[in-house]
DNA sequence: ACATGACCCTGTGAGC
DNA sequence: TGCTCACAGGGTCATG
């Protein structure tokens, strides 16, 4: 489900809420996810305080002073399906509540306290499992063990420069999807994301990384922030079963230029005599771009 | 080093 | 109305 934008997006509403809010109880629903939870998971979260939300790559984290001298973060990962939902509680006149929702597959609760308001409900709702939920000491973020070779953030001007795309682009032959797909390099980046900005980068998805031009690299440059802010402006994007944790979905989608448009007319070739979007595999995955738009040129 | 495919899962929609 | 198949925002692992 979650590219970078999607997660953000989660996260900015979940921080809204719950920053500097009460956890009161946690309910584990299994054992696992992709990894088993962690032993001391409802331990350590039970009557702690919420003090940050953040996200790394396409992880969400929330940052938690605990009971205990020591702090920690708990590291949500979405995989395809999972969403973070909140729900608020509605009370009866003899002072009991439940919720309006009850949602299936929901593989961890957690029940919270404002100071506006008792009993909000986050649920981790993922049909696939594919997600991840882990905990961590605060403290020393090179021990997680999630992020072990993962690369620099997109949306961070310091980190993503000329300098280290150029660089690390002429140390891969691989093609440019499968290299912005690619953790290791630039985090964030999904599926529909790398198509879309190759798309508006005119950049056929199979060149070889080193062999792109300095032109190229440039419009990547500004490319791959530009489409990302843009979501997060939109809220993200809805294909199927994501939403924001207030239940909304996302606007980019109609946004989308390629992804999903197999078949239908690029809406960059005025001519109308394209061949239209079309759909290769790579890396297992489908990439959707204009042959039109995207030439395949070695430089 | 790198491409590929299998795998982890459930759900959905298309085609018959 | 069912069934079968392909496919789905991700990541990890084995294999060639």
């Amino acid at each position: 489900m979650p590219e970078l934008p999607e997660v953000e997006t989660i996260m900015r509403g979940l921080a809204s809420i719950m920053v500097k809010s009460h956890i009161s109880t946690v309910i584990l629903n299994r054992a696992n996810l992709r990894k088993d939870f962690p032993k001391n998971l409802k331990e350590i979260l039970e009557n702690s305080q919420i003090q940050r939300l953040r996200r790394r790559a396409k992880y969400l984290l929330c940052d938690i002073k605990s009971k205990y001298s020591e702090n920690w973060t708990i590291l949500f990962h979405l995989g395809m399906s999972g969403r973070l939902l909140i729900d608020y509680p509605i009370y009866r006149e003899d002072s009991s509540f439940h919720y309006q929702n009850n949602y299936k597959h929901n593989h961890f609760v957690l029940f919270f306290d404002t100071q506006e308001q008792k009993n909000i409900r986050l649920s981790y709702v993922d049909p696939r499992r594919f997600g991840v939920i882990d905990l961590y000491k605060t403290e020393n973020e090179a021990l997680y063990s999630s992020f072990k070779n993962i690369g620099i953030e997109p949306l961070n001007k310091q980190e993503l420069t000329y300098d280290y795309l150029s660089k690390k682009l002429s140390q891969t032959k691989s093609p440019i999807k499968n290299f912005l797909l690619n953790q290791k390099y630039i985090v964030g980046l999904g599926n529909i994301y790398v198509c879309e900005i190759l798309f508006r980068a005119k950049i056929h998805p199979q060149r070889a990384s080193s062999s792109l031009t300095i032109n190229e690299k440039k419009t990547l440059l500004k490319f791959i922030p530009d489409i990302l802010n843009q979501a997060i402006g939109a809220g993200g994007s809805t294909l199927r079963d994501y939403v924001q944790s207030d239940g909304e979905k996302g606007g980019f989608q109609e946004l989308h230029q390629v992804y999903g448009r197999e078949g239908e007319a690029c809406p960059a070739c005025k001519t109308g005599k394209c061949q239209g979007i079309t759909r290769i595999i790579q890396a297992g995955r489908s990439t959707f771009f204009c042959p039109s738009q995207q030439k395949y040129k070695e430089n």
